[in-house]
DNA sequence: GGCAGATTAAATGTCAGACATTAAAATGTA
DNA sequence: TACATTTTAATGTCTGACATTTAATCTGCC
């Protein structure tokens, strides 16, 4: 492994980052066990607390397991797709919150995105995937459901559409694009009105996608984009208007 | 703050689980300060180490950064693209290579998310980005590159007109899913006429973008993915005989 | 009074050593 | 042999200390 200069960064961050290395460049592979915290201050040259600081950094980034015991030890973590799931969502939701990304190209994002795989989806959805598509739109005409618990059907139902593609790359990409939305999508009030629309535009996707037609599914799925910006805007201008009243009263 | 039961879970894990609930609900806004460690060990009922150890948690994820001195402390970070970028990178690429995708499943995802924002760079690319396009195309054709640095050429192409749809939020997510492929692109042993070929194509995708010719962009970027699918295939199928003939000798 | 330099204080970074806890392996016993 | 016990090796945690960095404060001089 390589060594450490005393350097301007952390010790800590230059040993997690050595090891990382060795981790990516596959030198370490998935179940090898490291070396102890101890043989790795004994190598490294540093105390024990350091070298953990750095293994909790790996650990961190799931790249890393630790078990107790005799046996034990920090173990190299096979990557799983749920793990960078859930990184790849709090990765987005920050990045989308801290940036002020607009709603605009969020949106633009996403359904660019969805549009991507709808075709596969069109091609190889099972019945399982339509089920839960069918499923989530019922549940999103059923009266007095919060706004809330609409987007959050929302994000299931365009989720069964992505996963509908097969293809557990394109999944675990789109699924931190379509879920980082959601606050953004929280925003909007959905009237009973708007609600049923896209209620409507949800069931044509469905239904296209059932007649594994490639073209209407596209076609629909730009149509929502629309009608969820014009949406997004009308609640802008709206708390504009207010806002101007307040103003003047 | 949250409280930490004795369960299961590491002390440092859950500390930094609930800091990080902090952060992406908002209640600890960027650049806000945290407490120190001295009173963040104080308020757990846990020693300074386990508080560290929590805090590096963090700090691999880009969530916090510290600052050493009297005014010093962890600050929660603004998360910038370009490191949301490196983390996406190094994760898409361990799943790749730890989760055995195949080369199909991966081009295919590549090219439906290029595919993606395609329409959207045909129409507002910049004269940069279709130069770093050319350049790069030059760049290709010449004799004497090696297999990697025209993989790496590649993805400075793809990276550009990636980027030429002008959507943040678009490169981010395409980005890692492009560079991510790049291993395992270097499998394949480009011949002078399979270079050729890319060449072209990647010419056509340049004039079809300049151009602002979105339905063409996306007919070439199609014969781009067959073609490279079945150079994958044919490497396949070359190393298949060899083994099969090393058998038989 | 104002400025340069020295001092101080507060924070993180690092270390050493110890004990607690866990889980598997080795050992002893019926 | 089968089961209970002990040993052991590892991580998890704590205490206390020192080093280092950085900004704020204090001091002395002009």
């Amino acid at each position: 492994m390589k060594i450490d200069p005393d350097s301007s960064k952390d010790l800590s961050a230059q040993i997690a980052e050595a090891i990382r290395g060795e981790i990516v460049g596959g030198q370490l592979i998935v179940d090898q066990r490291l070396p102890s915290e101890a043989e790795l201050a004994d190598h490294f040259e540093v105390s024990r607390p350091t070298v953990r600081e750095a293994l909790k950094r790996l650990a961190a980034q799931s790249l890393i397991r630790t078990q107790r015991g005799a046996t034990g030890g920090a173990f190299v973590n096979r990557l799983r797709f749920e793990d960078a799931y859930d990184q790849q969502v709090t990765t987005a939701s920050l990045l989308l919150s801290m940036n002020a990304v607009s709603f605009d190209v969020a949106c633009e994002a996403r359904y660019a995105l969805e549009r991507a795989c709808a075709p596969l989806s069109a091609e190889r959805r099972t019945p399982d995937h339509l089920a839960t598509m069918r499923a989530e739109i019922h549940r999103q005409g059923q009266p007095g459901l919060t706004d809330a618990a609409f987007c959050a059907s929302d994000v299931t139902f365009h989720r069964a559409l992505v996963d509908g593609a097969s293809n557990k790359v394109l999944s675990y990409q789109l699924a931190g694009a379509v879920e980082a939305m959601q606050p953004l999508m929280n925003m909007i009030t959905f009237t009973a009105r708007s609600r049923e629309a896209i209620v409507a535009l949800h069931t044509d996707i469905a239904d296209a996608v059932e007649a594994q037609d490639a073209a209407k599914t596209d076609e629909v799925l730009n149509t929502l984009e629309t009608y969820t910006r014009e949406l997004a805007h009308s609640v802008v201008t709206a708390r504009a208007q207010k806002d101007k009243e307040k103003a003047t009263a």
